[in-house]
DNA sequence: AGTAGGCCACTTTTT
DNA sequence: GTGGCCTACT
């Protein structure tokens, strides 16, 4: 293999760059993956480091797949040896090995936020706390933003009571998890990390081992992954990282592009390479993308350039709503398929799952075969989870989160009350719901326990039995047979009989293609299909082979590129969410993720938006995307029928008529206007018909080209001065009338109505735009 | 203990 | 519009 033949200049630079750290800024399209893959085939062939001693780390494991593929064409047998992983695989082969230094034992369960959930409502549960006011979703994402800034229970910052409850919820949490004998993702990452902290020896051993650490996606890393490498690579010190901070876009998850700069402080004399030629897209589109990304500010610009030639013009539908987006979607795919173009190269992205729905719907009643990248969650169905936690119960009897989902799956009548009983007799004797379940199983009524038991006794019996029964063959069959046997003694498919008749089918497959990977991991065991089942998402999972559009979100396309590619529901609260308005930092983040979908073309890229889009049930009307606004004009075909170019959506972004009715304070005066409402005056009716008058209109006129301008919608209507004031008197059409105690002009011009009403006897929160008022003084 | 019917939150993005 | 979850009934 010459590296020589196959790499430009720079590219060659990075593969065979010596001597410590290394930081490669590559652009998108830029042949990142395959500078990693040949530096890593060059290492082992032409350096001759021993691929064990490679330690390479990646984001997803879409990416480590792709490398690993690569990878073994390049340097075959030998591949298979390098360290290459997610950093949550890579942890967890690391805590496995070193289960001995953790307070879990080595066949730890891996939690992921259902599991996360469930425990948290237990423990809301014990402590008596209204899971209204404290949601288990909201606690495990703080408990997950403390754990990724590495704050321990007992650091937790507490200046509210909430705070101390949360802590305490923390804690618990902990300790939970330990008796569970689990870790939940961010465990995964901390504990590797304090492993390596405290453990000198095992710091030693790893370091030493690995004389090249390589990360993937560096942009993306937090503070704890960086800590990781830092460490790992802190005795060769050969850390080579590839990232581009214009494709930083998990900010959210704790991701730290600045990440690229400690890299530059604490690594003094560093190699940089800079990757610059994209072999993707037309100048076209790098012009846009262009255009796009240097409105964000604190960045190295790159000049990327392509010898591709200048490529078609940019393609912009502006739609009626958004089936209409979708039917333009699919017409367009249609119309290129007769011509000739592959069904393959068409990707259509967009901000958020619940988008794809319109255009499955359109799809199917096109009968285009389609292929869908993440969403419906295989791994989120009912009876998937149900089968893997009697797969995992078997696995670490520990498990208590699993044990309390099956153990009266199907109904055998073990209710709430006896599970709490036989967990309280778990504390009671220091060991686990598990153990108790074993007793049980193993003693049958000669147990202590059974007295207590009363009714459900027998049933519990026959689950403990059935229990113990697959410990007992776990390690004497193979994994396909004890996963039958399972099925079979709970008698599962029977249970998944009830439902209509393709629910039926739908269920049962998805426990097939569960024993299909309980076959594929004949060999491996039980171990690698749980953590295969843990760590690898539904992403990964897709069949890569079918010939079909691919319809995905914009973080999902990170990494991938397509011929032709749809960006979708380019309305502003779409793209960019309304849940960025408020921060700069996250606003930027949202312009990065444009800019990720717009590099994922490589010759045609067309732009879609819709003026009304049904949201929650209901048609909201939608204003265009504020990134038009840097789109240059020239770069731009419009494709919506009967539209002017005056028409296109964004002028009006320009003309400012509706800088007030960004999606964010929409949503909150549609809060206002349903908080506003009392129970007695049925909000939903009320609504309802509004929309239907709205629908009715757009009906009426037929098309929304010829609609009057949507921004003008009278109940839209923004003020830029208060036009109430504390003191007023004032009359509502149904509650009558009332005193203002409050006016807050939001930064968007909404003003806010704190009024007391007299007749209601109660206080409301009003936004002015939404109510008539009358003012009586 | 099981179930039906009503209520509600849901829609960022993922390992 | 819908699925998950709670409550009240059987």
């Amino acid at each position: 293999m010459d590296p020589r033949s196959l790499l430009n200049e720079q590219q060659l630079d990075a593969v065979t760059v010596t001597g410590g750290a290394t930081l490669v800024l590559a652009g998108p399209g830029s042949g990142k993956t395959r500078v990693l893959t040949h530096r890593i085939a060059y290492l082992i062939d032409q350096m001759g480091i021993p691929p064990y001693r490679i330690l390479a780390v990646t984001f997803t494991n879409k990416a480590a797949n792709e490398m690993k593929k690569r990878l073994e064409s390049m340097v075959p047998e030998r591949a298979q040896s390098v360290w290459l992983g997610t950093f949550h695989s890579i942890c967890v082969k690391i805590l496995r090995r070193e289960a001995r230094y953790l307070p879990v034992d080595s066949n730890f369960t891996i939690y992921d936020v259902d599991d996360q959930a469930a425990l948290i409502k237990n423990i809301l549960k014990d402590l008596n706390l209204n899971d209204k006011l404290y949601r288990p979703g909201a606690i495990q994402e703080t408990i997950s933003r403390a754990k990724n800034e590495m704050i321990m229970p007992k650091q937790y910052n507490i200046r509210t009571s909430r705070d101390a409850k949360i802590q305490e919820i923390y804690e618990r949490y902990q300790a939970n998890l330990r008796a569970c004998n689990a870790m939940d993702f961010d465990d995964l990452l901390l504990s590797a990390l304090s492993l390596l902290y405290e453990n000198d020896d095992v710091r030693e051993k790893y370091a030493a081992r690995f004389e090249h650490v390589l990360v993937d996606e560096f942009q993306d890393t937090n503070q704890i992954q960086y800590e990781l490498v830092r460490l790992l690579s802190s005795v060769h010190k050969n850390l080579f990282v590839v990232g581009d901070e214009d494709q930083s876009i998990y900010r959210w998850r704790g991701a730290d592009y600045r990440n690229v700069l400690r890299f530059e402080e604490d690594y003094g004399n560093f190699n940089k390479v800079l990757l610059e030629q994209n072999y993707r897209s037309t100048q076209k589109v790098l012009d846009l993308a262009r255009s796009i990304i240097d409105q964000n500010h604190h960045r190295t610009p790159k000049a990327l350039f392509t010898e591709r030639g200048s490529g078609s013009l940019i393609r912009f539908y502006n739609a009626e709503d958004d089936r209409d987006e979708a039917d333009y979607v699919v017409r367009t795919i249609q119309s290129e398929i007769r011509k000739g173009t592959s069904p393959a190269s068409f990707a259509i992205m967009y901000r958020m799952n619940s988008q794809s729905r319109m255009l499955e719907e359109a799809f199917m009643k096109a009968g285009i075969p389609y292929r869908l990248v993440g969403a419906q969650r295989f791994y989120g169905r009912r009876e998937v989870k149900d089968v893997i936690a009697f797969l995992r119960l078997v696995y670490n009897p520990k498990d208590e989160v699993s044990i309390r989902r099956v153990i009266n799956v199907p109904p055998r009548k073990i209710g709430d009350k006896s599970v709490e009983k036989l967990a309280e007799v778990a504390r009671l004797t220091e060991s686990s719901l598990g153990d108790v379940l074993q007793e049980l199983g193993v003693l049958g009524s000669q147990s202590e326990i059974w007295g207590a038991l009363d009714r459900s006794a027998a049933p519990i019996h026959q689950f403990a039995r059935l229990m113990v029964g697959w410990l007992e063959i776990k390690d004497k069959v193979s994994l396909p047979d004890l996963f039958d046997r399972i099925l079979l003694d709970v008698e599962y498919q029977e249970y998944l009989q009830d439902g209509s008749e393709e629910e039926v089918i739908d269920r049962w497959g998805n426990v097939q293609e569960l024993r299909r990977q309980a076959f594929e991991f004949e060999e491996l065991g039980l171990t690698a299909l749980l953590e295969n089942l843990a760590l690898v998402s539904d992403q990964d999972t897709i069949a890569e082979k079918l010939d079909s559009p691919t319809l995905l979100t914009l973080h999902a396309a990170k990494g991938l590129e397509f011929d032709r590619v749809f960006i979708i529901g380019l309305d502003d609260g779409v793209l960019p969410h309304n849940r960025s308005f408020e921060d700069e930092e996250e606003m930027a983040e949202e312009r990065r993720l444009f800019y990720v979908g717009i590099t994922r073309a490589r010759d045609q890229l067309y732009l879609v938006r819709a003026e009304r889009r049904s949201m929650f049930g209901s048609y909201e009307i939608q204003f265009p995307s504020r990134f038009f606004k840097d789109v240059p004009d020239e770069l731009v075909q419009m494709d919506s029928p009967q539209r002017s170019s005056t028409q296109r959506g964004y002028d009006r972004w320009e003309r400012g008529s509706y800088r007030n009715g960004s999606g964010r304070s929409r949503r909150n005066q549609e809060d206002l206007f349903f908080e506003s409402w009392d129970e007695k005056v049925t909000t939903t009716h009320t609504w309802k018909s509004a929309n239907t008058n709205r629908e009715n209109r757009v009906g009426n006129t037929g098309h929304a080209a010829i609609l009057p301008q949507q921004s003008d919608a009278p109940q839209r209507e923004k003020k830029t001065e208060p036009t109430y004031r504390a003191g007023m008197k004032v009359k509502h059409p149904s509650f009558g009338e009332g005193m203002i105690l409050n006016v807050r002009l939001e930064g968007d011009g909404e003003e806010t109505l704190d009024i007391f009403f007299s007749e209601l006897k109660q206080q409301k929160k009003l936004a002015a735009s939404f109510v008539k008022l009358e003012i009586l003084h």
